[in-house]
DNA sequence: GCGATTTCATTGCATCCGCTATGAAATCTT
DNA sequence: AAGATTTCATAGCGGATGCAATGAAATCGC
């Protein structure tokens, strides 16, 4: 006789699947902090981490930010793009190397930031105070599990200075 | 005079700050997996999402999903029409309610969920293991971040058995 | 020193995503 | 019980994303 009930699956929890709880709190604890970007400065995430990062790295290239910030070459690529478009940033050729391209923000993008950044600072400090100990315990958890993902400048931090 | 030297920007560590950790160790924590259901079996995260749920919960519409997985109305209907061209969920309609469309794996995603649930809590054990004391950290943390978030079936938890 | 290889940045293409509008069916209102 | 409102699912559209290919410049190997 041919077995007519379907073989039972075995058990699986999506809700307690750390990579779908990790997609979730990342979605909730940017969600907001994302729409103030695009809605009141019209900047897109990728945007925005490239924008920190030259907010306090000076003159640095595409290949720099995608060793530090955990993007790929091509999305650095085009938010640079973007911002370059939107008067944010500027584009220059590398002094000695000329496949580089070293970007910097432009006054424009650095009034910006200075309006941008306390507001993710405030951000951040309320997320703090809502987790309160629970936000410690998370960082421990974080740092752990992003251990050997997080010291990126193992092989090319010697150019930067 | 005009001022030349800009104005100092606040101190902003991108590393440090919450939403980017977690986006990122959401990225890092699914990548591995998301690229084996994808090369391994043509699927996509909200797909996966979809099944898993499917998979323990029987005959389901779009909005129960909708309102038990962190996922938009659009996602999930775009994710099972994907299914359906697979083969690998049926969709019917309702039998009172004919806006609701009631989906269910076919034997074929049985099958493929046999052989995929395994993998995927193999890897939440690995996951867990290598993060030791950390994970329950990193728990209690997520826990208190998503709570407000999780009790999903508030109000529509009725019609479900 | 010159061709082969590698590194850096960008782009083309196909797909995917988010938002909004649409259509269909049920429920509410009077 | 008929019209207005709400609920459910999907489709259209513009833009974003991922991947692989390309182009340009530097470095390597002989």
């Amino acid at each position: 006789m041919t077995d007519q009930s379907p073989p039972p699956l075995p058990e699986f929890d999506l809700l307690g699947f750390t990579p779908y709880r990790l997609a979730v709190a990342a979605k909730r604890t940017s969600e907001a902090l994302a729409k103030q970007y695009r809605s009141r400065f019209g900047i897109s995430i990728p945007e925005w981490r490239v924008l920190v990062h030259l907010a306090y790295a000076g003159n640095v290239s595409v290949r720099d930010i995608e060793a530090r910030v955990a993007m790929e070459k091509y999305e650095v690529s085009r938010a640079a793009k973007r911002l370059e478009e939107a008067g944010l940033i500027e584009k220059r050729a590398h002094q000695t190397d000329r496949r580089l391209v070293d970007l910097a923000l432009t006054a424009k993008g650095r009034l910006m930031m200075a309006e941008l950044l306390p507001i993710a600072r405030a951000h951040q400090e309320a997320l703090e105070a809502r987790l309160g100990d629970a936000f410690e315990q998370l960082e421990t958890g974080l740092e752990k599990l992003l251990e050997d993902i997080e010291p990126f400048s193992t092989e090319k931090q010697a150019p930067r200075g």
